[in-house]
DNA sequence: GACATAAAAGACATATTTATCCTTTTTAAA
DNA sequence: TTTAAAAAGGATAAATATGTCTTTTATGTC
């Protein structure tokens, strides 16, 4: 569904947006083992969201990354997966068709419509909507 | 969603369902061809098929691939995802937690429950339903 | 049996993804 | 202003996926 770094990406968002704002941020190391992943790895994934300014960084002691709390509610699942996996997850052809469309569709282009639309509405979610509806708890299970 | 093995041989798959039977079999060129699809690496993949027994071959002369037409109900289009992409695709976790279940689950791991659900029908079809549903022309929409 | 045809098998080659390590830059505190 | 902390950036390595080429094996025809 999602590239590996994708799914890092994700984990690691949501990771943050649970723990860190403007005045507690969360260094590479605890994200790391927050959401356990590789820890060099993912310091290149973080710096992909802060390049594309989804997380905030600041450099030095007491340093580190967050996201603030007014950003919650406009930062969605599917800005964090364009950053990594582009649109392929919404737009591509199931079985790789460049040319499938609904005039020639592939055999399984109506099946997919759906599936799609699926995954389209759980990307519209923000972070907001996934810190509320996990009702906590659930951060507690972004290990592997 | 697949991988590119998995997308060619899904359409490997449903050219050959639509093109051959025991007494009209279709060559690797054909299959290449017919899928768009580059050829050695398409050999790869019908190997794949047939050591699966999802298709059957013969050598020599008048050889070729093939799927006889009692199979066609049997065979399931998760047959073939599975060769390739095991079941990591109705089974995994959407952020690549492989403890994430309903006691533990992930953030998203609800909103995973309707797309992997509609998956799962869509890769329940059967190779006869696939043929018969799509009316025999889009089987023409085979290519890249 | 000799020959031609076509898939199977194995050895490589290339590309992409994932992962690590080292150096540089920025920043806060002493 | 020196020092330490932490992210940013760059180079490289390892793993996996994708793709090609050559040889071998099986099979039908003559």
């Amino acid at each position: 569904m999602f590239s590996k770094s994708c799914k890092y990406g994700l984990r690691s968002v949501i990771f943050i947006a649970g723990q860190a704002g403007e005045n507690k941020k969360v260094s590479l190391t605890a994200v790391a083992s927050g959401i356990d992943s590789p820890q060099a790895f993912t310091a290149k994934i973080l710096q992909q969201l802060t390049k594309s300014s989804i997380v905030n960084s600041t450099k030095g002691p007491y340093g580190g990354f967050f996201i603030r709390k007014e950003d919650l509610e406009t930062i969605l699942l599917s800005d964090v997966v364009s950053v990594f996996d582009g649109d392929s997850v919404y737009t591509g052809c199931g079985l790789g068709l460049s040319k499938c469309d609904a005039k020639s569709p592939c055999p399984l282009h109506d099946k997919f419509i759906t599936i799609r639309a699926n995954i389209k509405v759980m990307l519209n979610s923000s972070l907001a909507a996934i810190l509320n509806s996990e009702a906590e708890e659930n951060l507690m299970f972004l290990k592997r």
